[in-house]
DNA sequence: CCACTAATCCCGG
DNA sequence: CCGGGATTAGTGG
């Protein structure tokens, strides 16, 4: 593999703001905030509310019996309130939505299912395969959405434009910490190669240095092993850097045995999106 | 919007 | 059962 072999790393972000903050959160909030302050005990005074038809977790995932549950589960995605709550500073709108669904969710939950060891217990929303392979089918479209594209995703969806703009957050810090690894591992390559390389040349130094302190019966010989032709002029070169073939890299020199023999490759980008350039320098007998 | 993080789920050893 | 990966979501910049 070669370092012209590494893809283009960069993402594309776009800058859509979104307003999709509503009211419905704060009760979340209030029930995720206290992780913060560690673990907290069941407050008697605390009306849950609870995921009506699912107790355990995936179920509705794995085999969604209806609308009205993956509706249910979605919107609510598991929530335990406590009725305590403080509002959010944030901007909300959009609150009609989940307002409904709060609805439809607590009027599935029976009465006597919110016990205390509902109490903090987020169970967590897993969005069905239909809703996962949608937004997915979306996310390969466009790795961002505008504020309409969101909300009417979400409709269809049955669910919160909010959960919608989540998904597609972390479905773009999924790519890019994917990519990061790909680019990781790549670079580690790089380094290996350049190791080898270097020892690679730091013998082939050695050998010239001991060829020239011990003169013998024949004229110094450069050691053949790493060295080709270069393709316009048929002058040797050390074009061999491991692992990459010289016929991948352009040589750009000027006409025959009138150019600087001196050739520049760039061969890939980084994370960071810059590229590294290797240089290769024409032997000049 | 992103980075970071927590909470939860889920699966394999 | 436990550890760790994946997923959903909150927070802050």
């Amino acid at each position: 593999m070669g370092f012209h072999d590494i893809p283009n790393t960069g993402i594309q972000l776009g800058l859509d703001l979104s307003l999709g903050q509503h009211d419905h959160h704060k009760q979340r909030d209030q029930s995720h905030k206290k992780r913060k302050d560690g673990p907290s005990k069941c407050n008697k005074a605390c009306p849950s509310l609870t995921l009506g038809p699912s107790d355990h977790g995936d179920e509705a995932n794995k085999q969604p019996n209806s609308k009205t549950e993956i509706s249910s589960r979605s919107a609510v995605s598991s929530l335990v309130s406590n009725s305590s709550s403080i509002k959010r500073e944030r901007d909300n709108f959009l609150g009609e939505e989940f307002e409904e669904e709060v609805e439809k969710v607590t009027s599935n939950s029976k009465g006597g299912d919110v016990e205390d060891e509902a109490c903090y217990t987020r169970k967590k929303l897993r969005l069905t395969k239909e809703q996962s392979a949608v937004l997915e089918e979306n996310f390969i479209e466009h790795s961002t959405l505008n504020l309409k594209q969101k909300q009417e995703l979400a409709m269809k969806l049955n669910l919160r434009t909010r959960q919608v703009e989540v998904w597609f957050q972390n479905r773009r810090a999924r790519t890019k910490l994917k990519q990061t690894e790909t680019d990781c591992e790549l670079l580690k390559k790089y380094y290996e190669t350049l190791t080898e390389e270097n020892n690679r040349l730091q013998k082939e130094l050695q050998e010239l240095k001991s060829m020239q302190t011990s003169p013998g019966p024949f004229p110094m010989q450069i050691p053949t092993s790493t060295l080709i032709t270069c393709p316009s002029c048929e002058r040797i070169c050390n074009g061999n850097i491991n692992g990459y073939s010289p016929m991948t890299m352009l040589h750009t020199g000027s006409k025959a045995h009138h150019h600087l023999h001196t050739n520049k490759y760039s061969f890939i980008r980084s994370t960071s999106g810059k590229s590294i350039k290797k240089r290769l320098e024409w032997y000049d007998p």
